[in-house]
DNA sequence: CGCTTGACCGGAA
DNA sequence: ATTCCGGCCAAGC
């Protein structure tokens, strides 16, 4: 596997962080989720853009600073990545009453709508 | 200097 | 459901 690296990584995996913050306790958000909020950096084709965000934002919350909710941010299948520390992203999630099934969050439940979006009531359960 | 290795995603086979 | 592929940068060893 191989991908660039956003112009200025650090201005961008700032951008990361600053959503990641605003994700409510409770919710989780996409990767793909993160990058579609943040405009792509000038000089950047579109295209070229939406194909490597993702993998920005995952490498943004690699480093992100110990105040960034970072166990809120899972990938595009409502689950968590294989990598260590996954175990304690999913106990993290779990203490916020996440409910997983079969490894996998659903997140037509759980997922944050965005920035300044009101939460719904989350569905207490699915049967 | 030359590999190797990334907290991704959607479409194709 | 599952695996494979393109995308083609930069830090670390």
């Amino acid at each position: 596997m191989t991908y660039p690296s956003p112009p200025n990584p650090q201005a961008y995996y700032e951008q990361v962080w600053q959503l990641a913050l605003q994700i409510p306790y409770g919710r989780v958000a996409t990767y793909g989720q993160i990058a579609q909020m943040i405009p792509a950096p000038a000089g950047i084709d579109l295209d070229e853009y939406t194909a490597f965000s993702p993998r920005w934002v995952g490498s943004a919350m690699a480093a992100c600073p110990n105040d960034v909710p970072w166990q809120r941010v899972i990938n595009s299948q409502g689950k968590i990545s294989k990598r260590p520390g996954a175990e304690k992203q999913r106990q993290l999630l779990e203490a916020e009453e996440i409910v997983f099934v079969k490894d996998k969050i659903d997140l037509k439940v759980y997922q944050w709508r965005g920035p300044g979006a009101e939460d719904t009531p989350r569905q207490a359960r699915l049967l």
